[in-house]
DNA sequence: GAGCACTGC
């Protein structure tokens, strides 16, 4: 891989950087001498200003001799845009092998792709390429730096179960721990035991290093015979490369803040009274709390004129409309100061520029599981002090910041987790156990992974895949359900309904609700618009219930000719529904090709219901006669559900149906 | 009377 140079001899070709040892390391393979290309020099600049040009000498070292590197780095090192390029250059990518860079995100891969193709003066989807669901933009044989989704390498681990086209794999943003990311890096570890050439990059922006690294930590009879055949050492490396953020301020709050709604806005004024100009970002839970205190707010701005005035507020969280999304990114007017109240996706998901000052509720909304009543709810949580250092330090992006959390020091310093709880113990294991068994994964009970999820999770996962049929009695995949199964991207309970669709003659329909389900939400919804896009919803609204409604939205929109203005009549999400199509247009493709049969029932409902059933008959509840509330119970485990308040079935259904079964808890509804 | 954020051949 790599050749040392001696002083005094003629410089080779190549990049030459200091050895750790004194000496100097020669780092050959196909380096680009592109250096007279218009622009290199500047871009060349820029990559050795960022904190992690430093360390690109001890990376390479580390990960030459160890199978697993750590690298913790906060925000703002390069960590994720030049080690990738690092490796190639040393060498990495000759001999058709390949280098690939995860991220949990879709957004990201895109990003970081284009930025690294920009760096090295290529054109994107040659040798620097990327593949997320619905877009592969690499070339066979030309591409060397793949940038990919967690999932999509979990995707490809199916047709090669040990990546063997890959010579370094990077996981970023492994502090996230998405369950993707965690089904990952359990596999990983366990591909390292067959391919001790395979190298590890485990990037993180948080000091749990350790954790992650006695989680690749090889055992002790593997580690001895490594060593005698001069393989990598087993123990992995761990290095920290600093960010290049500013210093934050942290304050606190005196005492426990009651409502934190007010407390966030009443700070915000007094940021604006009290401080220099800069933008504001404040962390609140969710679409309730962010629109209540835009109100307050703005409120504030209308009535009292005098200190207020000058402030832009805006709301931001995933469910807004993409316009109004946009506003977050555009600058202030000169002389007035921007406040964005957002949910978690400003933590990690969007960056704003300009914000010198966070102020954070300490709370956030997070999916809980509970396996004994299968059940998967949204609480409002502490965070943890992760977050809450990744909150503050959104404040320190341009220029030196304040961070104000809404709750005491002595409650960050002794009473706050360290860490959150790893999303795969906060969910429903149906989508993961199917997937390890995909890969063949026989004893997923004794799978290793970085945080193991509940016995519990496990088994009701298991026997949720056995009666779908597709586990057998020895929890092997079943032939031909268990297999197709788990070729669909989709929940297994709705992959299931799609094959009995394709049974019943209606896989046409089924497929288009799949893909319904698969979106956030069609509707247009918000403050204001509540009465209009309620009475909107009537318009489609089936007996059957929510999926049947979806079904008629569906036909609407596809007779209007796939309108926008269609959808803006109809407050219909447009992006939403081109999103239906894609994936439905993906799904038909595989239903083809796993041999389903495409057609579609006209309108027998009666089929689709079947079909239905067949996939979320878990999922029946039962109305109780004598409450009066609308309660009903699941048939199997008597647990109390009600009807969302989103369904179509939420004011007709009381005393009308009798049967339900939902596809999603607090979410949609079905009669069936 | 109400939807944190993501992802997938």
């Amino acid at each position: 891989m790599s050749q040392f140079w001696k002083p005094g001899t003629e410089r080779p070709q190549g990049r030459v950087v200091d050895d750790e040892e004194g000496g100097v390391l020669f780092l050959s393979g196909s380096h680009h001498s592109s250096s007279s290309r218009h622009g290199y020099a500047s871009i060349e600049k820029q990559r050795q200003r960022l904190p992690v040009f430093k360390y690109r000498s001890p990376i390479l070292y580390l990960v030459e001799t160890h199978a697993t590197t750590i690298i913790v780095g906060e925000t703002g090192s390069g960590k994720t845009t030049q080690i990738p390029q690092y490796l190639k250059e040393a060498g990495w990518a000759t001999g058709g092998r390949l280098i690939a860079c995860t991220q949990p995100r879709r957004l990201a891969v895109q990003a970081v792709a284009s930025r690294v193709a920009e760096e090295m003066g290529v054109k994107l989807g040659e040798e620097v390429g990327y593949t997320i669901r619905f877009e592969d933009v690499t070339k066979l044989d030309v591409t060397v730096l793949k940038f990919l989704t967690d999932g999509v390498l979990l995707r490809e681990m199916m047709d090669d179960p040990l990546l063997t086209k890959y010579s370094v794999i990077m996981v970023d943003e492994a502090h996230e721990r998405s369950i993707s990311t965690d089904i990952l890096l359990g596999l990983l570890k366990k591909i390292q035991r067959c391919r001790p050439e395979l190298r590890l990059i485990i990037s993180s922006a948080t000091i749990e290093a350790k954790s992650m690294s006695d989680f690749f930590q090889m055992r002790k009879k593997r580690r001895e015979s490594e060593n005698k055949d001069h393989g990598p050492q087993v123990e992995p490396a761990i290095l920290s490369v600093e960010g290049r953020g500013f210093n934050v301020q942290i304050n606190y709050a005196e005492e426990p803040v009651q409502d934190y709604v007010q407390a966030a806005v009443s700070t915000t004024l007094l940021i604006h009274e009290r401080e220099p100009a800069g933008d504001v970002l404040v962390f609140l839970t969710g679409q309730d709390d962010i629109d209540m205190a835009v109100q307050l707010l703005t409120d504030e701005v209308q009535t009292s004129g005098k200190h207020s005035s000058g402030l832009i507020v805006l709301p931001l969280y995933s469910g807004l409309p993409r316009a109004d999304q946009e506003l977050v990114f555009s600058p202030a007017p000169r002389g007035k100061r921007k406040v964005v109240i957002s949910t978690n996706i400003a933590e990690t998901s969007l960056t704003l520029e300009g914000i010198v000052y966070v102020v954070d509720s300490g709370f956030s909304k997070q999916r809980f599981y509970n396996p004994i009543s299968d059940i998967e709810n949204l609480v409002v949580a502490p965070i943890s002090r992760a977050s809450a250092r990744q909150r503050a330090g959104r404040a320190g992006r341009v220029r030196p910041g304040k961070c104000y959390r809404l709750y005491t020091e002595e409650y960050f310093l002794n009473h706050m987790p360290n860490e959150g709880i790893p999303e795969i113990q906060r969910s429903n294991m149906v989508s993961c156990v199917i997937q390890l068994k995909a890969l063949g994964i026989d004893n997923i009970l004794g799978f290793d992974w970085p945080a193991s999820p509940s016995a519990e999770a496990m088994i009701r996962a298991l026997e949720v895949l056995y009666s779908l049929g597709v586990l057998d009695d020895d929890a092997k995949l079943t032939s031909p359900t268990g297999f197709q199964v788990a070729e669909i991207p989709l929940d297994p309970m709705v992959s299931k309904m799609i094959i009995a669709s394709s049974q019943l003659g209606c896989s046409e329909e089924i497929i288009t609700i799949a893909a319904v389900l698969s979106v956030q939400s069609i509707w247009i919804s918000g403050r204001g618009i509540q009465k209009e896009s309620d009475e909107a919803k009537l318009r489609f609204a089936a007996a059957e219930g929510d999926l049947v409604t979806f079904l008629n939205v569906y036909k609407g929109f596809h007779q209007s000719g796939k309108s926008s203005q269609w959808c803006h009549k109809n407050y219909v999400n447009y992006h939403a529904m081109r999103k239906v199509l894609e994936v439905r247009e993906q799904l038909k493709r595989i239903a083809k090709r796993i041999g389903l049969v495409l057609k579609s029932c006209e309108n027998d409902m009666q089929l689709v219901r079947k079909a239905v059933t067949a996939g979320f008959f878990a999922n029946a509840c039962h109305l109780e006669a004598y409450s009066h509330n609308g309660m009903y119970k699941t048939l199997r485990g008597s647990q109390e559900v009600y009807i969302h308040p989103s369904s179509v079935l939420f004011r007709s259904s009381k005393s009308e149906v009798d049967y339900l079964q939902f596809s999603c808890i607090n979410r949609s509804t079905i009669h069936a």
